[in-house]
DNA sequence: CTCTAAGTGTTATATTATTACATATGTAAT
DNA sequence: ATTACATATGTAATAATATAACACTTAGAG
């Protein structure tokens, strides 16, 4: 069995645009600018920033990529289950970017928050790390 | 004894546009963004965004200062003892920024990122939350 | 004083993101 | 099929954020 059925049917309701940025973001799995997105779908049709900032805001919304705030970039979501909550590592040095996976974060993270009177509604964490081929280098 | 002494002694190897930025930041206590200060910075004979930016970069790197990058906006370190590691709450209905002040905060986020060939130089944590006063209303 | 590193002033330009408005499309109820 | 509504699209213009390049000045070390 393939995957193509699944994923198109988890996509399904996606618009053209959105799924095309979508795509790219997916088959790339690095975080790509939003002008340099819209280069690269030139071809695809999209000829304006606003055409793939509404894509992106959507695709945003739904969870399935997420804005890294500190790059101006975005990057497909690799965790499923992160809503709006965001925890990447950054690479200091060659600027590889991962997502943590780790299901527990959310609880961890609002731990930190000492003051109950706040009301964690999501989180954006940035790491930045030297990573494992950077360190021996 | 008051405090003048010690605030200048402690922003005395600054230049005149980094002390000027600065006083800015410090004197407001909100995040601020690089051309509401330049604007403000206007009689002051700041006349250029670069002389703002410069500034910001330099105060940033002294610690003085932290970037918040998800409003691009820059606020006085409340902490004194972060370095280049941030951690905010920013209130989503009101937009009000506080510095989370936890000295424990830096070891418990390591302990966050299990990966242990991964080493953490910095960290920037932006926590979307009700405020006090906004979950009341 | 001399040399050097850091900072300044200025103009121009690059990068990132939004406003405004007219048109088109998907979906559900009639 | 027609209407109504919400959402998405296409396009042009512009706003907001940030950096490059270059000539000049200042502060400190030796
Ligand atoms: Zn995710
Ligand atoms: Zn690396
Ligand atoms: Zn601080
Ligand atoms: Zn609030």
């Amino acid at each position: 069995m393939r995957s193509t059925h699944t994923h198109s049917k988890k996509n399904q309701s996606l618009t053209k645009n959105q799924r095309i940025v979508l795509d790219l973001l997916q088959n790339s799995g690095e975080p790509l600018k939003a002008y340099f997105i819209l280069d690269s779908l030139k071809k695809e049709g999209l000829n304006s920033p606003l055409q793939v900032y509404r894509a992106l805001d959507k695709l945003v919304e739904l969870g399935k990529i997420h804005k890294i705030e500190s790059i101006n970039s975005f990057i497909i979501c690799n965790n499923s289950n992160c809503a709006s909550n965001t925890a990447f590592t950054i690479c200091e040095r060659c600027g590889k970017v991962k997502e943590i996976k780790n299901k527990y974060l959310k609880d961890s993270v609002s731990d930190l928050v000492k003051d109950n009177q706040l009301e964690i509604t999501r989180y954006n964490l940035e790491f930045y790390v030297l990573c494992k081929s950077c360190k021996i280098n």
